[in-house]
DNA sequence: CGAGTTATTATGCGTATGTATAATATTGTT
DNA sequence: AACAATATTATACATACGCATAATAACTCG
């Protein structure tokens, strides 16, 4: 008899990457590590588990595009905002703060990938990399940000003074961007994003809310 | 001929118990879910895979009893200072969020037990419970801090404003936690605590700082 | 010192994992 | 329509996993 071979379609290479690779962070994120199997990460990129030899060389290269994507678009979620050019230095700070504090940044699947990635980036090298390097862009440009909105308020700053301030602010932002993530439903809408205005314009003594843009 | 076994010495159970416990935490902090395998803990608290199901008549038993014992020492590790009585609300505030803002609290270890455990108490219904209630523990407990201090210094309050504050503050310590943890190298000595209380006083527009209590 | 208790080791089982390789289907080109 | 290229499937393999059970050593108590 013919023995029975699955019918498919042929795919254009850069198409089967990005299925496998949402495949991947699909899964780290709801089941982590354990869960993100070869064999299941094919079944949900719909191919056979064969394919991701064929474009990653080893689960580790795969997973480590995953990484490198999903930063990539984190980063951009947030920055998104700084592109807008007609508006105050103070409002274009309180802009990128809420940007991090709502979805689609906060968002449980985030946290779940973020502790997937989290041993990886302390072991493997090449993710330590992007880490490092995603983590203090993130902190550069919140500390920028806020140095102009001082400047522009004509407070005084100096350059420990902007440095705390960014850590402080940055501290902030994850816990807040951690606890509303993790529980979507302990907050209501915009509570997340005002909490984080009004403690960060308390920290670095500037009204942020939206009646002091 | 006949074949060499392995010498050893009994122990209690408590004794092998807290032995398999710990490797499990040391393992799940150091390398995920992945590493922590029945070989690999029995073998890192000095014995064969066997006695795990002696002890434990699952592997999920004994990582939610792992999980148990964390959360336990986390919660005592911050509510310790708690017991001081002669002393003022606010330094009782002030002492349990440099508390949570110091080691043995503020750890690499800690960050990659909890990112370790994420899945699973979203998973694990009985993980699940344990992960809620300490939450709220602490966050109750921080709110009650703030309340009293607030009371303490004439600074007026209702429930909305308290329950932001304790939102806001805990966003603040679990941040700093976070980046003082993951980026051990990236602060000086009681930097991060000061940060802490300087963030914390501003949020809730009383000072913290040593020279304030 | 001998018998009973049980802590501990040793071994086996079925399955799942990551990787490697061969077989085959699909598509573009002439 | 035949052919070449390669995307895709199918299968195999060595190892690791969690769990089960039997064998044995170590200690307690008479």
């Amino acid at each position: 008899m013919p023995q029975t071979r699955k019918k498919h379609q042929r795919q254009t290479p850069s198409f089967r990457r990005q299925a496998l690779i949402d495949a991947t962070l699909n899964l780290l994120a709801e089941g982590g590590p354990e869960v993100a199997t070869v064999r299941v990460i094919a079944k949900k990129a719909g191919v056979t588990q064969g394919l991701i030899r064929h474009y990653f060389s080893t689960k580790d290269d795969l997973i480590a595009a995953a990484y490198e994507q999903h930063m990539t678009q984190m980063t951009e979620a947030t920055s998104a905002v700084l592109e807008q050019p007609f508006c105050s230095h103070s409002a274009r700070l309180a802009g990128f703060v809420t940007a991090a504090l709502t979805p689609p940044v906060v968002d449980l699947r985030n946290v779940g990938l973020w502790a997937g990635f989290l041993h990886m980036t302390q072991t493997d090298s090449r993710m330590q990399m992007v880490h490092a390097r995603t983590y203090r862009a993130f902190r550069d440009r919140l500390e920028r940000l806020i140095v102009v909105a001082l400047k522009a308020a004509d407070l005084p700053y100096d350059a420990q003074m902007s440095r705390r301030f960014a850590i402080a602010c940055n501290g902030v932002i994850d816990g807040l961007w951690l606890e509303g993530s993790a529980l979507p439903d302990g907050f209501e809408r915009d509570e997340l994003s005002e909490i984080g205005l009004q403690s960060v314009g308390a920290i670095i003594g500037l009204n942020l809310n939206k009646t002091g843009i």
